[in-house]
DNA sequence: GTCTATACGACGATAGAC
DNA sequence: GTCTATCGTCGTATAGAC
């Protein structure tokens, strides 16, 4: 064991420099953030914190990808409307953060982006995980069958996307207002089912 | 009359270079862009470019809004699923055009930046529009009541927009299809309802 | 009003010393 | 692993020709 872990200070550097870069994106948004601010912020120069990143695209493509982990640790993959809620709120508190994720997702339609892997496996797995959860309502009764679960999920993702754009330019926007509008809609038994 | 038109050529070069401009984000992307460029292509100096706009951002957000006009004139200001569905279809052929608007989207968060009050208007006007399609199709009695119109205008843009973000990963992604299914979701009376 | 020339400051990126 | 120094390019600002 001559080796310990094979960057050890490394990666905690770079867990420190996204930690920061995280907090000035979301404080103060992303445009406009020059990467020498967040330089300073770690104690570093310019060179110095790119030793750790390829480039800016690269770092801001690892600041989401953090972003993306915490949120997913903290609600436990659920992927039901309960998480949902949570992200949105929590969403609803960063505009910056917001902005970065849909500005990146523009972006990331480039194959050759450094985010282009993560929204590449992310937007498939979330497809997944959201139609697990729209099997086990239809199987209860509880959403119609009129399109296939995996269409349902794709359309439930894109209302939780696209309702950002309008929050982003009306901040009084309700993001969890329109998923739950869809869910009602879907469920033809609505009420309250006991047991 | 000794005024013929406030700027008679000067209007004319800005259509040609807003025009210009469009071309080149369609057929390269905004990104990495740069406005010398799209001065090259009008036979402009940079200066001489910028003589017609505040800033790169305000030149964008024209853009934005010449894009924006033409379509709509193309439609006729429907708002209905089949002007939805044309919209939507050129949208696919120029996916550097629905990366700008959706990073532009993303920019005009901020109060003060030159789209902003664009999609201010925008989104007020599309939701009505949109609302008032489906108030006539509640009174066809092809709708379910359940969600109030309003909230249902702003759930079919919401579907529109987010399902761009997923398309601009995946060009395989059908950008009809979700709006489709909901409306589909949306009327009770589904099959072919003769007169 | 229209436009060129020139220059400025800041950016992201890289080379090479330590 | 981190620095200083430097590069090329960006958007922007100003001066002034026509």
């Amino acid at each position: 064991m001559a080796k310990r872990g094979p960057y050890e200070k490394g990666e905690a550097k770079r867990g420190e420099i996204l930690h920061a870069a995280l907090e000035i994106f979301a404080a103060e948004g992303y445009r406009g953030t020059s990467l020498r601010k967040v330089a300073a912020k770690c104690g570093l120069s310019l060179p110095g914190l790119m030793h750790y990143f390829d480039s800016k695209e690269d770092l801001l493509a690892q600041v989401l990808r953090v972003r993306d982990e915490t949120a997913r640790v903290r609600q436990v993959e659920r992927g039901d409307p309960q998480s949902y809620r949570e992200i949105i709120r929590e969403a609803a508190r960063t505009p910056g953060l917001v902005e970065l994720f849909v500005s990146m997702a523009a972006a990331a339609g480039d194959p050759a982006h450094p985010a282009h892997p993560h929204f590449a496996e992310r937007y498939p797995v979330l497809r997944d995980r959201v139609a697990a959860f729209v099997r086990g309502r239809v199987d209860e009764g509880r959403i119609s069958t009129l399109v296939p679960p995996d269409r349902l999920a794709l359309l439930l993702i894109a209302v939780a996307d696209g309702v950002q754009l309008q929050w982003l330019i009306d901040r009084s926007t309700d993001m969890e207002q329109p998923v739950e509008d869809l869910l009602a809609i879907l469920d033809p038994g609505q009420g309250p089912e006991a047991s």
